[in-house]
DNA sequence: CGCCGTTTTGAGCCTAGTCAATGTACGTGG
DNA sequence: CCACGTACATTGACTAGGCTCAAAACGGCG
């Protein structure tokens, strides 16, 4: 996958036909095929049949949907152990996209009954991925609905701090200002004037540009998250 | 239940530890017990443990989180056959209500492998369920973090349309202004001023301060859907 | 060094929110 | 039967938070 260019779409597993990849980028597993992706591929589009279904090894894939004149949600940042991508009908529901180099496996939806009947506890971890992820849809609603700039980007930042950080104070967002815009509901412009107010009042720590946060204040940023 | 006030909170369905109700509100079933709210009264609250998880009968139940200031967020309306609050964790992770008067059954949570058990198909309903309240979910993140107000009531009024009504294009609506208002992250001021606007513009017909409505021009409506 | 993608900053505007008053429907009690 | 009270809905005037448009700054890389 890392030969192609990003945005082409991923309708299943390299290697599921017989195709000539980097060694690499796939990997047979007991139950499901690796995947390597680099910035920016596509893995699957809104529409695109639902072959697949896919847990995260290592980096961030964002899901979205889109308006039809561009207007972009993300509804989740996927990270390392997330499972997405599982559908009730035949369609995905929305596109997934490699937000930086990604590594991923890739589960036939077909075979879903069968990895379970396998595991038994392959089935729980599968209802409670769906639950958490429905969870995670409830607070991101409340989220976007009713809170203001300052308020979703504390959250986001708490978040952020507790998925992708050991001391859950210092971390590498992976992700660009139009991504959190996208997904907080906002512009780059406000997501940015936030992050700088932020800083200025002494709650993180924001080298220039960079995407490098460390949360100095973390009580505040609580005091903002409800 | 009948017999409560609106304000209370049903830890467990009545019956379940011998009360005395009324012979109408509940009824044992193979799987379940049946139960009946009437209007406003709380099914359970966020935090709440999740002993069990309902299915909708008849009538129409919200469920919302509330930030400390007391901001509100409805994230669903169930109607006739949805299921809700099913947790991953032990805990209730919103609340819930009933809109007007409403029928549900309830099925205690720790049976949940009994049932399926039981009845083969009853586990694919709980994961059909869950699933397609994760699309909504995504579907409602999209229109709360990128459409505007005309187009947020909109889609409501065409999704209430095809929820509730035969035609699709005549029905009543459960619910008063303030919850579609928390539905949509709008005012009740801007839910009102926008429907009189399509009533104005001859999108919709609408008697005057009821719930009644009647889709006059539904290409426009869609128009602004997306 | 210079280009390009990204981020930051500034100025002005607009959509939806706030505050306030009026209107309407309905149930209760005199 | 009507007067009143309450809950809900509508309408108006004004405000403000976040968006748009525009330009400058920064960092990485060839």
């Amino acid at each position: 996958m890392q030969v192609q260019t990003a945005s082409q779409t991923h309708k299943f597993p390299a290697g599921a036909f017989g195709l000539r990849t980097p060694v690499a980028s796939t990997r047979p597993l007991p139950h499901g095929t690796q995947m390597v992706l680099s910035k920016g591929e596509e893995l699957f589009a809104e529409g695109d049949d639902a072959e697949f279904f896919y847990e995260v090894v290592s980096g961030s894939i964002r899901s979205y949907k889109l308006l039809s004149d561009g207007r972009r949600q993300i509804d989740a940042f996927h990270l390392q152990g997330d499972i997405f991508g599982l559908e009730a009908g035949s369609e995905h529901r929305f596109s997934a996209e490699a937000v930086g180099d990604v590594t991923v496996i890739a589960y036939r939806r077909s075979r879903l009954s069968a990895l379970i009947q396998d595991d038994a506890g392959f089935g729980d971890r599968i209802m409670n991925a769906t639950l958490r992820s429905l969870e995670r849809a409830q607070d991101h609603m409340l989220l976007l609905g009713r809170k203001t700039a300052q308020e979703k980007m504390a959250t986001f930042l708490l978040d952020m701090a507790d998925r992708l950080s050991d001391d859950h104070e210092h971390f590498e967002l992976p992700m660009q200002r139009s991504d959190i815009a996208d997904h907080l509901g906002l512009t780059i412009e406000t997501v940015s004037r936030t992050l700088t107010q932020f800083a200025r009042n002494g709650l993180i720590e924001l080298l220039p540009a960079s995407r490098s946060i460390g949360l100095c204040n973390k009580l505040a940023l609580r005091g903002l998250n409800a």
